[in-house]
DNA sequence: TGAACCATGTAAACAGTTACATGATTAA
DNA sequence: TTAATCATGTAACTGTTTACATGGTTCA
């Protein structure tokens, strides 16, 4: 009971308007994919449990089934506690980064390859990003004021991945920059 | 079995010696736990089973039931074809920065106060790695050259992360001006 | 003799993913 | 009528964390 931010993530969405769970489901994949992905079948179970807790309460039924979700009070009170008062978890594995240690044991050219591709997927994302920014319309809400906060933080991330991608290809094209030799990193090779 | 780069780690430090859980358990503290932490229960559970499969293997036994593994051929194919053939999976998932999507729910003090914090937090990060780099000695093995990128990496991104924080703030504390992202380069570069 | 370290394991709980399953409503 | 979309749910599995459990060895 102490990570759990997709219940955090639910009632933050909440806040503004109620919805039903497929709204939401939309929602997680429009402006929280990139933060917080989350599969549909998780989140309709933990809509039913953020309800047995009464943080949310249904307010309405409609077609198929369809319930409408809004906050409670305690929902509310919930989510600021979760704010002030518990620490956030960075998340620390990069599965990518973690390849990196690795490499030694491919050739050089599928050691560059492999940064190349990092690059070039960091270029991706990039594009990806400004393609998502342009298609929001900003207002002055404070949904909007923070969410533009958020999406900086992604520009500036996927720029200094491609950067560093770029940096790190540059290191190993140039032997010696750093270190004197780097004896045949293709001893190992297959 | 489609992510697991536990196993892929494990296979990874076994490369240039032989290690027993206990050696890959400091290992893992010292150069993957920025990268790819793991629990010590996780990491004997993975051995026994990358020993059934072949991939690693005891070619010794010590004191206290200590058991020395070392990759076998299969193993040494299993990390590269883990290298070459799979997609790194990006974890997106950001605890920090989902909270600052919600900040809108607490007052203009708390919500500058967070990000006061993540600051700290990010120079904090910095400064840990910074003194974990002076504290390595860096050879010129592949561990020592790829490992040197990646550490560049977590400088670069904890650098990113402080300025970012920084440039949040300013924008909440000068209200009415929402300007687009000026992203004042990361002037990292060597 | 006790603290610090070496060394390995099991079990339960939790979070997240993938697959399966069902059916209503709307619009071409 | 058929495809797309709306709408909700369950089950099995995988990976990770936390807690429990045991005991040997070294050194002050």
């Amino acid at each position: 009971m102490w990570g759990m931010s997709l219940r955090h993530a639910i009632l933050g969405l909440l806040v503004d308007r109620p919805a039903s769970g497929y709204d939401l489901m939309k929602r997680f994949d429009l402006a929280l994919a990139r933060v917080w992905p989350a599969a549909q079948s998780q989140l309709y179970t933990e809509l039913n449990q953020l309800a047995d807790d009464k943080l949310i309460e249904v307010i309405a039924t409609g077609a198929r089934g369809r319930k409408l979700y809004a906050l409670t009070d305690s929902g509310l009170a919930e989510l600021r506690r979760w704010l002030v008062e518990t620490e956030p978890r960075r998340e620390r594995r990069n599965d990518e980064l973690l390849r990196v240690f690795f490499l030694g044991v491919l050739n050089h050219q599928q050691a560059i390859g492999y940064l190349r591709k990092l690059e070039a997927d960091a270029s991706t994302n990039s594009a990806q990003l400004t393609a998502l920014d342009a298609s929001i319309t900003w207002d002055d809400d404070s949904l909007s004021i923070y969410g533009r906060l958020v999406m900086e933080f992604g520009h500036r991330l996927h720029a200094m991945r491609r950067n560093w991608a770029r940096w790190a290809i540059e290191q190993l094209e140039t032997p010696g920059h750093h270190r004197a030799s780097q004896p045949e990193a293709d001893a190992h090779d297959a």
